[in-house]
DNA sequence: TAGGCCATCTGGTCCT
DNA sequence: AGGACCAGATGGCCTA
């Protein structure tokens, strides 16, 4: 039984009493709170709803008179507390609700930076969203393979790629890219560019005889890489379309709206679940972890270069350091990928 | 049912 | 004084 690390068990009046500025504080939030919100206060002792501040005052009335023991205590030193008069009790209230307000809109901000980030990431999808932490790892290493690809001319289609961006992937997030991978750039960019450019001549990557689904077939249970990306990426990869720019036939659109990709699956769970139809049983649509797994233990991590730069011991973009990449510092950098993979596609178009 | 993930509240600290 | 930021605590939801 874990113990409360603060909060003395408050008695029926304190309870009783708590829940008076509790309906204050309820009437006083927003619209869109959420429920729980008030079961939380309903475990917050009269102590911590009052403020330490409030408390301190109220246990220091009573040491004045009682010691620990029921002796009699020494007096306080120091400058005596102001009474908590009510004004100053709903002062205090005010400010706290005021407060946690701010708190939730800080968080929502950050979880909007947070979304924002998953659009640009490998593997976006609206309905099956990466953690948090497995949205920042992804994101490290999909910078860092990015960087490779620029410094190194590594494909974008090659294992190493996916090395890189599976690298301390959890296993369920690690066979999501590899999924998508599997899949290949080559199917995702140039069905995407055959919708809506009228391209003819999509097909599969070698050695995956994929035929992407018809309008009318349920999608693949998994997600794709983020097409506007692929489009890039393909942009240099010397097939059919490697005269044209990157962002050529994307440029009418928006670079991340709209649903890319249908529910996906982890570990063969669909969120959504169809019949799947013949083709698709054929297709072999299932993540691959051996695949994955094996990627992440073959391959050197971190790199000794970046860009060009050598990477220095202990550099916090890479493991080992606790997660010490501070948020400037990992997204800044972070051309949006149009620009990044503009940039390499002017590298390979020399 | 345990564990992971998340949203929220909260008090502390630092800064303006 | 008040806001921003942070970390700890807590309960809800979901999944294996």
């Amino acid at each position: 039984m874990m113990t409360k690390p603060y909060g003395k068990p408050g008695d029926v009046t304190e309870l009783v009493s708590s829940l008076g500025w509790m309906e204050e504080d309820l009437s006083s939030q927003d619209g869109d709170r959420t429920p729980e919100i008030g079961h939380y206060a309903l475990h917050r002792s009269n102590r911590e709803e009052l403020g330490s501040e409030d408390m301190e005052e109220e246990e220091e009335e009573e040491e004045e008179d009682m010691g620990l023991d029921g002796e009699k205590a020494p007096k306080r030193r120091g400058p005596k507390k102001k009474k908590m008069t009510k004004a100053r009790q709903e002062r205090f209230r005010a400010r706290r609700v005021k407060a946690n307000a701010r708190e939730r809109s800080r968080m929502h901000g950050l979880n909007d930076a947070l979304e924002s980030l998953r659009r640009v990431m490998p593997c976006y999808s609206k309905t099956q969203k990466l953690s948090k932490i497995e949205t920042l790892r992804l994101a490290r290493n999909y910078i860092w393979a990015l960087s490779e690809v620029l410094d190194s001319g590594q494909s974008p289609e090659s294992n190493g790629f996916m090395e890189m961006l599976c690298k301390g992937l959890s296993q369920p997030t690690s066979n999501l890219v590899a999924g998508c991978l599997q899949l290949g750039p080559s199917t995702m960019v140039l069905n995407k560019m055959d919708e809506k450019c009228g391209v003819p001549g999509a097909g599969g990557p070698q050695g995956h005889p994929i035929s992407y689904p018809s309008p009318g077939l349920p999608s693949p249970p998994y997600g794709s890489l983020e097409a506007s990306h692929l489009l890039h990426l393909k942009s240099f990869k010397g097939t059919a379309y490697e005269n044209s720019s990157p962002n050529e036939c994307s440029s009418g659109t928006p670079p991340y709206d709209g649903p890319l990709t249908p529910p996906l699956s982890i570990s063969g769970n669909f969120a959504l679940k169809q019949e799947p139809s013949p083709h698709e049983a054929e297709r072999n649509f299932t993540p691959h972890p051996a695949h994955a797994t094996h990627y992440i233990s073959s391959h050197p991590y971190p790199p000794t270069s970046l860009a060009g730069l050598p990477v220095p011991q202990g550099h916090p973009l890479f493991p080992g350091s606790r997660y010490e990449l501070p948020l400037e510092m990992a997204f800044e950098p972070f051309a949006p990928s149009h620009i990044v993979t503009s940039q390499m596609s002017s590298i390979y178009s020399e």
